[in-house]
DNA sequence: GCAAAAAGTTAGTCTGTACTAACTTATTTC
DNA sequence: GAAATAAGTTAGTACAGACTAACTTTTTGC
């Protein structure tokens, strides 16, 4: 017991960069209320499982997590706090950097990660009100208030989409700039509208309408990107 | 001799904080060419003198320092290189966050000193083709250039200025938020013009005329406002 | 319902960066 | 130029965060 350390409760300042990567981590995978296990938070950050062990019980000392051995982890109320400020820490930068300062989509994910642990609340503040409180960053993903509250609707992605069925993209996943680069090719952007056209049947193709274009892409791509149904015309027919 | 480190020459990838924060010290303190005795490292950075000792082997161990044990250090080629390039994001980042984000020039110092390990090289040239290319920073500090030239003209303080010569203030310490605001406060800024009319005997006030105002600040902080000489009226009176 | 596979943990090690305490070298002062 | 002081160094320790290798627990498949 050291006391030294300013346990338990209350608001923490200035966690570490890697503790904050593990919160935002623990975070997506539990889609903030749900559990975490070990080797999914250490694929998602490239660390050995070991590793994970080792930190995860830290955090529980420190009270951001709750850790039962052998069986995963779950952010606790002050654990959720903290990563909701570094995910909107991020997600503003990520808006400024394309905003302000004319970053191309498929760069400000790597920029922002290390920006978010070195940028103040004031900063990040700042950031926000200059470019007019954004709402979502340039993924689409949405940026948590200052206060800490998100909007956790959850979206299905094209890939799950029956034939027939319209929606507006809203989201696509921020970290593979190959792929973001290739989805701008393909004018598959937040806000564009899609209606599903056809799908291959054994995980084939799915041909999507987008304006007035026709195109095909994969179902891994597909999965990529999220979107809020508008009209389902077609449905009916199953 | 361990074989799996990038030795000895040639441009070395991303510094630790921590080492970007020594070679700065060491730059400033040796001014660019001069030698740092480890006590004032250690001031500076406000770390114990020991380990300064630690790092500073280290560092010369990787060809950043040359170092020669009881008698100090001095930057090799490629420290100052990378002093500078620390440097050059330092101030950048001061400008951007004053000129684009409405920073107050008294908080643009720590911010500042956490982002410039975390900007990338990119970042900082977008910031700085943002603002206009500036050449000083919000305290009138020369921004180096993205190859490592800088303006190392040394300029007087207004605690060394005879009465009645006249200066333009061309910068200020920026580390210090209190004096900042005073000196705001006084209009002492980058640019003013400002005349020695008197100085007290035995470490005196000194008392300026800045426009039509006349006002008095005490020798230490005088001796904080880097002044560019501009006429001497009064010189020849004595 | 038990063996094999998967998941997770501990033990021991490494690196970077800091510390204190004790010692050594340089510098200053009489 | 020797004693006192200042400056600097080593030795040993700590902590955060990572690793590998070896072990344990849980889950899965038959």
């Amino acid at each position: 017991m050291s006391a030294t350390r300013d346990e338990g409760s209350g608001t923490r300042e200035s966690l570490t960069g890697p503790v904050e990567d593990y919160l935002k981590a623990i975070y997506a995978i539990g889609k903030g209320t749900g559990a975490a296990a070990t080797n999914e938070i250490a694929q998602r950050l490239a660390l050995a499982p070991a590793s994970v062990s080792g930190m995860v019980r830290r955090l529980a000392d420190q009270g951001l997590l709750a850790y039962e051995r052998y069986h995963g982890v779950k952010l606790t109320e002050s654990g959720r706090r903290a990563a909701l400020r570094t995910l909107r820490r991020h997600r503003v930068i990520e808006a400024y950097l394309a905003e302000a300062l004319g970053y191309p989509w498929d760069r400000v994910h790597p920029e922002a990660e290390r920006l978010e642990h070195a940028a103040s609340d004031e900063l990040v503040d700042r950031m926000a009100a200059t470019i007019g409180e954004p709402e979502v960053d340039p993924h689409g993903a949405p940026i948590p208030t200052r206060d800490g509250a998100v909007d956790e609707t959850e979206y299905r992605s094209l890939a799950e989409m029956s034939v027939g069925v319209s929606g507006s993209v809203v989201r696509v996943s921020d970290e593979d700039p190959d792929m973001l680069r290739y989805l701008a090719e393909l004018a598959i952007v937040p806000g564009k509208r899609v209606t599903v056209k056809a799908r291959a049947p054994y995980d084939g193709p799915i041909t999507l309408a987008i304006g007035r274009q026709e195109l095909s892409i994969g179902p891994a791509l597909a999965a990529q990107v999220l979107v809020a149904p508008l009209a389902d015309r077609a449905a009916k027919r199953g």
